[in-house]
DNA sequence: CTGTTAGCGCCTTCAC
DNA sequence: GTGAAGGCGCTAACAG
C-alpha cells in the first residue's frame, strides 16, 4: 500500500512481467534483450520494444542492484577545505558527474565530515560500486578504512606512501618552483608564500606540505629569500596577514599564494600598504579563472586542471570496477604553465612586472 | 561469483541471517529489531546487539529499497546557467547535501542538461524518491513531466503559474526595486541593469524576468532613467557590453548587476574608460560574498540566501513524502537588504557613493 | 534462441 | 514476543 501511495501520479508503476506478458514472452527474454547478455531474435525484439514502447518501461534500479551486485552509482567524498567549497572542489563535483554519466554511473555526493557515518551508510550499506575521495592527507583513515574494506576507489591527493592506491593530484612541488623561477625572472628577490591555513597544514594536507617544500626548495635554488606564512580560507584573514607581514618585514616583492580566499584580502592590505600591483609587487597562484579574471589587476594564475583531474579519477575509477584485479595507478598532473603575458583567452594571466622597489 | 570478486578484501558480506544465526533468533526478529517496527524484549535485544557489534552488520541498501519501496535518496538536478556553476548553485548544492543527510537522505547529483536522460534513470528507473529542481523556467517542460508521473519535487525558482507545485524562489522583483531605490537615495538618476544572457532571459528565465521588470518599474517609480543590456556570464562578455554602453551613452552612473561572472570585466571595462568606483560609479549587485570581497573596491552586495533556499527546498521535499497528501507550498524570500556602509562582518557591503560626475 | 527455476537481502503479512 | 512463508523486481543458471 505505501509504496503504492508514494506514486499517486499514475497506477502501479510498469514491472518486466507486463511487459514480458504484454509482448508474450518471458520476463527472462525482455531482461536478456535489454541488457544483452545473451541473443535474441529479431522477431521478439521487435515485439518487446513494441510492448516497451507501448507501456513505458524501465527496470528498477533497486532490483537491479540487488540482483546484478551493482549499483551503478559512485561517490564522491569532498570534505570541504574552507567553510564552503572552493572553485575547484565545485568545478570539480561538476565534472565528475558529467563524467560518470557518460559511463552510466550516477553520483552521490557527499561533504560530510563525520567520516564514520558517511562511510557506514555508502560503503557498509553497499549504495555505491565505489568512491572518489578528496583532499586526502599524508596520513589519512578514511583511506585505510577503504583499503581494508575493499572497496574500490581513487584518491585525488596522496598519503604520505600511495603505493597501494589510485590515485590523482597535482604536482604542487614543481607548479610552486615554476611560480618562484618565474618571479626570479621577473627580477623579485624577496618571496612570502601564503599558505593553507595552519591547521590544515599540520593534518598533512598534501598540497600544503608539497607547495611549501617546493617553494622553499626553489627559493633555495634559485637564491632568493622565501618565508612562509599561514593565512585562514577567507579574505578578513589575507587582510591580517598581509598587514602583518608588511609591518614587520615589508622587504618582500612577490607573493606565491596557495589560498584562493584570501587574495581579495591580500590585494586589499597590499593596496592600502601603498603597494602597486603589478609595479612593485607580484602575485601568483594556483587559481580558478574566475578568481583570477575578477580581480584587478588580473591574477597571475595557472589554471586548475579540475578537467584531467576529474576525468582521470573517474576514468581509473570505473576501470577498476570493471575489472577489479586492476594494480593500483598513480597519476601526477602538472598544470601546464607557460607563465607569459597573454591574452584573455590564454591559460595564463600574467599580470606580473619587474618589480621597481628593490632597486 | 561476480559479487563476490567485487569485495576482495573481506570474504563475504554479513547479512542479516548471519546475524540471526549468531544471535540464536530469526532474521525477522533481527528486522524488527532495526526497524524498530515491533516490540522485541529486552533479551533479545541484547542479544542481537551483540552480534551485530561482533560480526558488524548494516543492512544492505538496495534490498531495503527494493522491500519497503524507497531508496532514501533524492536528486539535486542543476543545470549549469552558465559554462560552470554559479557560486550559488555550489554552495546550494553543499547546503542541501548537509541538511538531507540531516533526514536520513542522500543525494543524487546530475549536472546534464539531457532531461530526457536524467528522468529517465532517477524518476524512471526509481532510483530517488523525490527530486530538487533548479533554475526552474516560466514554462518549464521538467515541471510538467515531474507532475505527470507524480513524483514528489520542490522546484527552486518558479513557472509562470506555480500554484500546483512546491517552490521556493527569490523575491528578485523588490531586490532589485530596493536595489534602484538605494542607488536614488545615493543621487543616481542614470542606471543601466545588466542582465543574464539573451537566451537566458528568452526562456523565461524567473530571475532574469523578474528583476528585469522589477528593475523597470522601480525605474519608473523612483524617477530616475533606466535600460538594460544583457550579458553572457563571463568576464570578457561583461568588458564588451560595459565598453559598448561607455561608447554609446556613457549618461549612466549606476549599474545593476545580475550577472556574477560578467562583474570583473565591468569593473575593468569600467576603470579603462575612466571611471572611479565608487566616486563616480556605483554597483550594486546580488552576489555570493567571496565574489563581492574579492573586488577592489569591494561590490555593493546582498547575500545570497542560499541557507535559507537549500533549507526550505529539503524541508519542504522530506514533508512531502513523510507525507504525499499534503498540498503543495511556495516560499517568497528576500533576502536582507539592509544596504548601508558596512565593515567586513555585515551582510551587506556598499562601496557606492554619491555620483561626482552627473553635477 | 527461449522458458523455468532459484535466488539477491530485506520487510511484511500471518500464524503461533 | 517470535518464527515461517511469501513477495518486492530483477538477473543468473540450468534446461530444453
Amino acid at each position: 500500500m505505501e509504496q503504492v501511495v508514494a506514486r499517486q501520479g499514475e497506477g502501479r508503476r510498469v514491472r518486466i512481467y507486463d511487459i514480458a506478458r504484454h509482448a508474450g514472452v518471458s520476463a527472462t527474454t525482455v531482461s536478456a534483450m535489454l541488457t544483452g547478455k545473451r541473443p535474441v531474435s529479431a522477431a521478439t525484439r521487435e515485439r518487446i520494444e513494441r510492448s516497451i514502447a507501448t507501456l513505458g518501461y524501465r527496470a528498477n534500479a533497486s532490483a537491479k542492484a540487488l540482483a546484478h551486485g551493482r549499483t551503478d552509482s559512485i561517490a564522491l567524498l569532498i570534505p570541504p577545505a574552507g567553510r564552503s567549497l572552493s572553485a575547484f572542489e565545485v568545478d570539480f563535483i561538476a565534472r565528475v558527474v558529467q563524467q560518470a554519466r557518460a559511463s552510466d554511473y550516477d553520483v552521490l555526493v557527499s561533504t560530510s565530515l563525520e567520516e564514520e557515518k558517511v562511510f557506514a551508510r555508502l560503503v557498509e550499506e553497499e549504495r555505491v560500486d565505489g568512491i572518489i575521495l578528496l583532499e586526502v592527507c599524508f596520513e589519512d583513515r578514511r583511506v585505510e578504512r577503504l583499503v581494508e574494506s575493499g572497496t574500490p576507489f581513487v584518491a585525488v591527493g596522496r598519503t604520505a606512501d600511495p603505493r597501494q592506491i589510485s590515485w590523482v593530484d597535482i604536482d604542487f612541488s614543481s607548479l610552486v618552483r615554476s611560480f618562484v623561477r618565474h618571479l626570479r625572472d621577473l627580477r623579485h628577490e624577496d618571496l612570502v608564500l601564503v599558505n593553507t591555513p595552519r591547521p590544515l597544514y599540520d593534518r598533512g594536507y598534501g598540497p600544503a606540505r608539497r607547495a611549501q617544500s617546493g617553494f622553499l626548495d626553489a627559493c633555495e635554488e634559485f637564491g632568493v629569500r622565501g618565508r612562509v606564512v599561514y593565512c585562514d580560507a577567507n579574505p578578513e584573514a589575507g587582510f591580517r596577514v598581509t598587514s602583518e607581514i608588511l609591518a614587520d618585514d615589508p622587504s618582500f616583492t612577490g607573493l606565491v599564494v596557495m589560498n584562493d580566499y584570501a587574495i581579495g584580502g591580500i590585494y586589499q592590505a597590499l593596496t592600502l600598504g601603498g603597494r602597486r600591483i603589478p609595479h612593485d609587487t607580484s602575485i601568483i597562484s594556483l587559481a580558478d579563472a574566475r578568481w583570477a579574471d575578477a580581480l584587478s589587476p588580473r591574477l597571475t594564475a595557472a589554471p586548475q586542471p579540475v578537467d584531467e583531474m576529474a576525468v582521470t579519477a573517474v576514468r581509473l575509477l570505473t576501470a577498476k570496477l570493471a575489472d577489479p584485479a586492476l594494480p593500483p595507478e598513480g597519476h601526477l598532473i602538472l598544470p601546464p604553465v607557460t607563465l607569459r603575458e597573454s591574452t584573455a583567452a590564454a591559460p595564463i594571466r600574467v599580470a606580473a612586472r619587474a618589480p621597481e622597489r628593490p632597486r
